[in-house]
DNA sequence: TATATAAATTTAAGCGTTTAACCTAATTTG
DNA sequence: CAAATTAGGTTAAACGCTTAAATTTATATA
């Protein structure tokens, strides 16, 4: 069968395409008869616009391009979860589509992120934790609005929005330190994760607000599965150091210390306390459930989409920024 | 700044447009010097060629939709994580983008599901708990390329992945009444899930095939999160029948289930034995640990996506699918 | 050398909408 | 009642590519 298309529509309707154009965006008046015409011949025709077309006539596409790595590193973690909900329940609410692109990191060219913006959108959410200035230039460069999840390198002059990491380390190093802990282990993301730098300056921070010192080899870095946490624990048992506290940037990485804990027959809280970063289920669920960092990954999601609807649709110019509270859960591991 | 287009890049070289689209698609033959000097004016004005054009004129986007459910409910379940990982690693390798529609359920309607199939896709990834025949006819006068992961209802004339669940429960069930269980409660999804009747024909099997009968009272059907399992679970153990085991449709479901076990101190799986679906990571950590069946849902995922280009690119025209095998991982639990 | 063949490039017709500008007839307004 | 406004609709030019068919130029064939 034929394809429908406005034109078919116009004819069987006796009206020329741009009457039903008009008449299905109403973007201008239409008389009740035609209109109602129209709207009964589309529907006997079962005609679905080329939203392909439109996007070009229009170039408007409705649609927001989320980048991100959801890849098998992520399979065990909430966080991405969590910031997809928040987007996707705003944009189901704005009206927006989303298309995901998933950037599969070559470590080769890590300052060359192809970010394959000339996919039909109007806007992009960045959610890389490698961001760094050469990859907001590129960005800059496309000439789209976008909205930044996480920290934006060095130059903060775009929009973004952050959970107040440092803040977070510093509040849960404080607590640990209050409660008498001196060597507190800092199992860390990756060096060229932005946000590592972040938790670290917060957990320094808490040092020297109260006078002590900490040794740079405190601070792991790591990857993001359970078994990273497990097999660089292992590593820090066999240093056989006095610590008394470790604190892991993600919840899985706490899972993988707390096995490694087990496997010793080191007991929690009893020798070693320990704060993961998330405060995702497996915090409650875990036996000893475990202390927490709550970054309210939804709102960041959420506020993120809503941020870039506003810039898309010129509401706001100037570069700004949100700010996500953290909070600590305590909970048997300290 | 002018915009640059495949006319403002042809005019530099000194070639047609046509021979532009040409040299950079490689569909034609262009001699080497045109086509360096192309490139090269490529390069210098940093061209890039407007997706929404492209396709419109070509009618192929190279973008695959996927139709799920991504909401609040499954925030806490790694079962999507999973299925788009998979989509994900196999599109990305076939050179497909991906196109995520969030389908917010209205349960007023649910029988006209209005997939936005009008958005510029090659095909559809439908991934709905709730498919039904309407859906699926629905979704076929798009004539659009699709492949539905899970049960597509009762006609199974179209080209779906699923995973063999009446199969899984089965052996679940088996495991447990030749374990000396007599009374197992099946914490089953809601009654609109397709997948729902599955389990439950396993279950029912188990019991016949071992000469016993079952209770339709031992089946609950409940919604997706912890806290679900755990209220629903609670009036189980109100009505105070001799269960002694449980066996959930998902693994968050379980961990409320044995948080109200845990409540009345009753040993798991001492008093009560329980098996979950799913075997994420949770199943690993909970203590006790839970025997969980696996359904491999990054490989349901993976194979989804992978037919689904199969039948976009034409490499399979027959409706077809794929089962993917269960098996039970046994831990602490049972 | 004339002719058929092959190679490289151009022409031009789509693809299916939107929307500014224009037109016509009916309605207000002074 | 003539002039000005308005309401409702049409025309046609974009939007920026792709690609079949035509054309030109170079090469091989008899």
């Amino acid at each position: 069968m034929p394809k429908v298309t406005i034109e078919t529509v116009a004819q069987k309707a006796g009206v020329s395409a741009a009457t039903v154009s008009y008449a299905l965006s109403g973007k201008k008046k239409i008389s009740p008869e035609v209109r109602q015409k129209i709207l009964k011949v589309v529907d006997e025709l079962d005609y679905k616009p080329s939203i392909t077309a439109r996007n070009l006539a229009s170039s408007k596409t409705w649609t927001v391009g989320l980048y991100a790595s959801p890849t098998k590193n992520i399979r065990e973690d909430y966080f991405f979860n969590n910031i997809l909900a928040g987007v996707l329940d705003i944009l189901h609410e704005k009206k927006y589509q989303i298309h995901l692109f998933a950037d599969y990191f070559d470590e080769e060219k890590k300052d060359h992120p192809d970010l394959n913006m000339t996919q039909p959108i109007d806007g992009a959410l960045i959610m890389n934790p490698r961001i760094n200035d050469v990859y907001i230039r590129h960005i800059e460069q496309q000439n789209i609005p976008f909205v930044v999840i996480g920290t934006p390198g060095k130059r903060r002059n775009c929009f973004y929005v952050d959970a107040d990491l440092m803040a977070g380390y510093y509040a849960a190093v404080d607590y640990l330190i209050k409660k008498g802990h001196k060597k507190i282990i800092l199992m860390n993301g990756s060096t060229d994760f932005i946000q590592s730098k972040k938790r670290k300056t917060g957990y320094a921070l808490a040092y020297r607000e109260n006078g002590l010192n900490f040794d740079e080899k405190w601070i792991k870095n790591v990857r993001m599965l359970e078994s990273d946490g497990y097999e660089v624990f292992k590593q820090v048992l066999e240093e056989n150091n006095k610590f008394s506290a470790v604190i892991t940037f993600n919840d899985t990485i706490a899972v993988g210390v707390l096995r490694a804990l087990k496997e010793k027959n080191i007991p929690v809280p009893g020798k070693v306390a320990i704060i993961s970063t998330g405060n995702t289920m497996i915090t409650r669920i875990h036996s000893p459930s475990i202390t927490s960092i709550e970054m309210s990954s939804y709102d960041m999601g959420y506020k993120a989409a809503e941020l870039l609807v506003d810039v898309i649709e010129k509401r706001r110019i100037e570069p700004s920024h949100i700010i996500i509270q953290t909070s600590l859960v305590e909970r048997e591991s300290t």
